[in-house]
DNA sequence: CGAGAGTCCTGAAGGC
DNA sequence: TGCCTTCAGGACTCTC
């Protein structure tokens, strides 16, 4: 259940072991994804250099360059473009080594010329791998995506407007990737509580006071797990991608009974636009 | 346009 | 022990 951190960790232990470097093979054992993956799409990729990953929202973005002289007259008239992931619920992208047996539901192998392999690996299939063509990163999918919470374009102000005249409860309005990319269910549950601001709320309803507290608290979030996140990198080689949310201690997320750790009420648990929410009837309002 | 439901999928967990 | 049912969850897509 990858959120921003669990997304962003990756791409940072992605990146020392494919930057710079050719990718020579790609195999794709099962293309029904969230999408297809499109039926080019090795030799969209293949030949080409990986010089950077963006992160955008849960999406990674590969920068794959072509030389434009061509060696390869396979791929001849191929360009540049980049290669969108995304890991939905499950999935995974490991760090391995060439020789590395093939288990269940792993999906996408890619090659690098440094023999190293990343290997996706998603049992539910809630991910992504498809092709952006060109230079300038346009496509549909990122192009109505909010702002990044870690970024100044994400203010209270911003919420606060883009809120007016909508019914929706707050915690469906901060999940919603059109108005802020990267908060899932849990670190909306958790922010909410550490802004003590009551989740079905109506958004449109929410002052700028309580925006500028639930703004701080997304970000102190994000960023708590994110240095949790960050101690997971040392050995990113060897990890299974199991290691779940960075053992992070949730106030309220999955407690429901348990006592709050500020007032001792019992944690409540309710169900918003089918989605789970975990709140303090007491702390929150 | 917005709201709300439906959809994809598998593995884990619960009931009997 | 084992089968059956339910549920979880990101985010697009459909209907009204």
């Amino acid at each position: 259940m990858p959120e921003l951190p669990e997304v962003e960790t990756t791409r940072l232990g992605l990146l020392p072991h494919v930057r710079g470097q050719r990718i020579e093979r790609v195999t794709v054992r099962e293309r029904r994804l969230r999408w297809p993956i499109p039926a080019n799409f090795t030799d969209l990729l293949q030949g080409t250099t990986v010089s950077n990953i963006i992160r955008r929202g849960k999406y990674l973005l590969w920068d794959c360059e072509r030389g434009s002289s061509a060696i390869n007259h396979k791929h001849e008239g191929m360009d540049s473009g980049f290669m969108l992931s995304h890991l939905g619920m499950s999935g995974t992208l490991r760090v391995l080594s060439s020789a590395t047996p093939v288990a269940k539901h792993d999906h996408v192998d890619i090659e690098f010329a440094n023999k190293v392999l990343i290997r996706f690996n998603d049992p539910r299939r809630f991910g992504a791998m498809l092709w952006i063509a060109g230079r300038d990163m346009v496509h549909p999918l990122l192009d109505v995506l909010g702002p990044e919470p870690l970024s100044e374009a994400f203010t209270a102000q911003h919420l606060f407007k883009a809120s007016r005249g909508r019914s929706v409860s707050i915690k469906e309005f901060i999940m919603n990737g059109h108005v802020v990319v990267g908060v899932g269910n849990i670190y909306a549950a958790e922010s909410l509580f550490r802004a003590g601001i009551h989740p079905q709320r109506a958004a449109g309803k929410t002052s700028l006071l309580r925006y500028e507290k639930l703004v701080d608290a997304i970000r102190e979030t994000l960023q708590d797990a994110l240095r949790a996140g960050g101690t997971t990198l040392r050995n990113y080689v060897k990890t299974d991608g199991e290691q779940g949310y960075f053992q992070l201690d949730a106030a309220v997320y999955g407690r429901n009974g348990d006592a709050c750790r500020i007032c001792g009420t019992p944690i409540r648990l309710m169900v918003q636009g089918q989605r789970s929410t975990y709140f303090c009837p007491r702390c929150q309002h």
